[in-house]
RNA sequence: GGUCCCAUCGUCUAGCGGUCUAGGACGUCGCCCUUUCACGGCGAAAACACGGGUUCGAUUCCCGUUGGGAUCACCA
């Protein structure tokens, strides 16, 4: 490899070139990054690569990075760029510096291929694109492994066409291998005959992505390089390149892809959505997705609810799987349904504002809001998501008469008769208005009329919820009031008065 | 197809030669609590892909098979 071998001695070795010794990484010094390209929302999977870098980054103390890998001009949008700022910022992986714009930086990408042409590690490339195809046609027919055939890498320059578009590729070494010792995937060896002269410069001047992110990482001072295994191959070719600069190596962890539900790579049907769509339509909580995230793909004993602090604490990349794991919608839940339970009342009001309101149809008043903060703590044990919390609270504050659901139809139609025009009678002659005191009264009704508690409670409950499934039935008659309560116990008399007229 | 990687309950995982009659969580089922639904508690069913080795002994180490994944652009 003669000249193309690293300087650094700890990714030296006699006739191949070895990477990422984690033994001596200086802990202080770490630098990770998250560098996405901003074609579309911040979706799960990238979530999950910027956690891992975020994690890993605080746990050694050290700065986690964001990077906009923009050089594809076609495809790369501002509007991209906020949602993933917007994600990054709801899930509360703050960055350190500023932001870097990979396209910003396409002189000093230039710079560098330009340099490398001139100290031989690079050559200029004038095979045509149809050329090109046409060669990896032949390889496939051939069932030949399909890759760049050196055609210009050591032809003199007095061959060059004249005037002709050239592409920059980088003299790749041909002899030997190269191996990784992914802090993920564990030491992994690929041949240098596997490997091609890949492109650096394009024939428009533009930097290629392996240029680019080489240059970025070495020039930001990326120690540890936490991405998708789907990079796992690019790795070697940009040993290739660090090796021609003679740059640090930094240390590497590929992480396993998320798939679906079905085993196949995660698509939109599954789960490939932006972080956006967790938060707003599905009605989850940041921390939740962080923590279901985190436990996707890599454990730490038993342990399933662990908080930030506790994840920083004990995050390690040596415990990452290397299989792809399954997205599992169901968990997800469930663990969101945790935080929800340990979420601070008021903050779930807030939350759940714009969903109450566009339910209900109308803005809500102070009086809307204590109701909601003071039956959150009976609410949140009910809800797997916002969305639920928000639609179980809606019968608190509509407007009479309350709508009635199929199961509070029946109730009301089956009750004993008369059994809520006596409850009614009781609850108005109550002085202290209070859940003990309503439910004295009720079980005092059940035990004269020698039927059982839930024959009372469940047309009532039909009555004053508009359903046969509600929080605590007493609880919600204090919380709504004696007019309110007495109001729509009388709205239901007037069905069932009604039903019977029809009858 | 070439190269590389992976393989424990349905899913996420614990396990790093004997502690495994393989542990936890989600999901499923049953019971308890109870005015309903939840929450909570208790319990059940459910896995080491297969075949060879190595070893006194393999879920754990090695090889092969099968299965799965990643990647092979002037895209990132």
């Amino acid at each position: 490899m003669g000249a193309s071998q690293p300087t650094d001695t700890r990714a030296s070795q006699p006739s191949n070139t070895r990477a990422s010794d984690p033994t001596t990484t200086r802990a202080s010094n770490v630098v990770t990054r998250f560098a996405p390209s901003p074609t579309g929302f911040l979706h799960i999977g990238g979530a999950r690569t910027a956690l891992f870098n975020y994690l890993f980054a605080r746990h050694h103390g050290g700065q986690f990075r964001l990077r906009i890998e923009d050089t594809d001009r076609a495809r790369s949008t501002d509007a991209a760029i906020a949602a993933i700022v917007d994600g990054m910022t709801w899930l509360d992986f703050e960055w350190d510096g500023e932001i870097v714009h990979q396209f910003a930086r396409a002189a000093r990408h230039a710079e560098v291929a330009h340099q490398l042409l001139e100290n031989g590690h690079a050559y200029r490339c004038y095979a045509t694109p149809e050329e090109l195809t046409a060669l990896r046609d032949a390889q496939r027919a051939a069932k030949q492994p399909m890759r760049y055939d050196g055609r210009w890498r050591d032809r003199p320059a007095s061959d060059a066409p004249e005037a002709a578009p050239f592409v920059i590729r980088l003299k790749a070494p041909r002899e030997d291998s190269v191996t990784i010792d992914d802090l993920v995937q564990g030491s992994v060896t690929v041949a240098n005959a596997e490997l091609d002269d890949m492109v650096l410069l394009r024939s428009d001047g533009t930097p290629t992505y392996m240029l680019a992110v080489v240059v970025d990482d070495h020039d930001m001072g990326v120690t540890h390089v936490i991405r998708g295994d789907d990079h796992l191959n690019n790795a070697f070719r940009q040993l290739a390149l660090i090796g021609a600069m003679n740059w640090p190596v930094p240390a590497y962890a590929h992480i396993p892809l998320i798939h679906g539900a079905d085993g196949a790579k995660l698509s939109k049907r599954h789960g490939a959505l932006g972080v956006d769509a967790y938060r707003d339509e599905m009605g989850m909580l940041p921390e939740a997705v962080e923590n279901y995230l985190l436990r996707l793909g890599w454990g730490h004993g038993d342990d399933e609810i662990i908080a930030r602090a506790q994840a920083i604490a004990w995050f390690d990349l040596g415990a990452v799987g290397r299989g792809p794991a399954r997205f599992d919608m169901k968990k997800l839940e469930s663990v969101n349904g945790h935080y929800l339970r340990a979420a601070d009342d008021a903050r779930l009001v807030s939350l759940i504002e714009g969903r109450v309101v566009a339910g209900l149809g109308r803005e809500l008043t102070a009086k809307d809001r204590d109701i909601l903060q003071r039956s959150m703590p009976e609410l949140k044990k009910r809800a797997a998501n916002l969305n639920d919390l928000a639609a179980g609270s809606l019968f608190f504050l509509r407007t009479r008469p309350i709508p009635m659901d199929d199961g509070a139809t029946k109730l009301l139609a089956s009750a004993a008769p008369g059994i809520l025009a006596e409850a009614r009678s009781r609850f108005a002659g109550i002085i202290d208005w209070t859940a003990a005191e309503l439910e004295e009264q009720a079980r005092a009704l059940a035990e004269g009329a020698a039927v059982k508690l839930g024959q009372v409670a469940q047309p009532l409950r039909a009555a004053v919820t508009g359903s046969s499934q509600s929080p605590g039935l007493f609880e919600v008659m204090a919380t709504l009031g004696r007019d309110e309560t007495l109001g729509r116990i009388d709205d239901a008399l007037t069905i069932i008065q009604a039903k019977r007229a029809d009858a």
